[in-house]
DNA sequence: CCGCGAATGCAATCAATTTGCATCAAGCCG
DNA sequence: CGGCTTGATGCAAATTGATTGCATTCGCGG
């Protein structure tokens, strides 16, 4: 799986030719507002609302809609993952990112209840007790984890 | 009904005058819309979504508004608490109810993918490893915990 | 039983999305 | 390399759910 240097936090380069076979492989024609978008998946490692996509992109003269549909769409390819953090917002999250990509794999979120930051924790693991009259997916682990609190800043 | 024998008690059946004392108690005034919102808070024990309520006391004659402005109103007082579960709707859990209601301290919840259905995990218990690079308050246990998978039912 | 202010019903407003549609451009073919 | 076909985009209108304004009604202390 991990290669040796694979841990390190240091963000592949999203290449440019890359992120177009990924987008071209999922059926979906390489254009410059999608190119921005997945770039900029592939650049931050929280997920991101509509909105800060929005914000970030949005100077770059892309329309509110052209960002959302692009966004429904990678997440209809299953590139990215549409969820709700508990905050009633919309993030959006790489999962199959261009290869090489870390941060694939399903991991627990931590969102502050203050500030609404979102932290991920890809090494987090939980053990769970008293799992009776649980369904039966929580003792197998097939399941999404997340956590709200105060984040350090805030607390 | 499951008799798990476990730690429930058995609900206590909502009385008229607790409920209008809980309500007393915190400024607001009886009134049969909150009465009612308040009833169905004590009888059911996951968190409802405005929309379910609506349609649970709808047939009664109130008004949409009349629930939501409750909601909010018993929220604001602490009897309930707000949450979105993470799946973008807001719901509504009783956290202060009459004495010696149940069901009062801060629990994990499940939510179904699904079905969305949510169910309560007053029993279970975590134990995190590797928390490095968490915040703080994750190693104290000082967090809400959210589980999403699917249910019994829709696995 | 009366009066004041909170609570309610109804409709209007707001905000966040989502959709319709004409236009433009990416990918494909000759 | 220049069209051609169809998906993608921009702009604006349509939706949907959440909130708020306001006149009326009702709870409840006096």
């Amino acid at each position: 799986m991990k290669h040796a240097s694979a841990v390190a936090p240091l963000p592949s380069p999203p290449s440019l030719a890359a992120l177009q076979d990924l987008l071209r492989s999922s059926g979906l024609r390489s254009t410059a507002a999608r190119l921005a978008v997945l770039g900029y998946l592939h650049e931050t490692h929280t997920p991101n609302s509509h909105a800060q996509m929005f914000d970030a992109l949005g100077d770059r003269g892309f329309d509110r809609a052209t960002i959302y549909r692009n966004l429904m769409d990678l997440a209809e390819a299953g590139i990215v993952r549409r969820t709700d953090l508990g905050d009633h917002v919309w993030r959006f999250e790489l999962v199959r990112g261009v290869a090489g990509s870390r941060h694939t794999e399903e991991h627990p979120h931590f969102v502050c209840l203050d500030c609404g930051g979102v932290v991920c924790l890809p090494g987090l693991s939980l053990e769970l007790h008293g799992t009776g009259g649980a369904p039966r997916s929580v003792g197998e682990k097939k399941i999404t984890v997340q956590l709200k609190g105060l984040c350090d800043n805030c607390s």
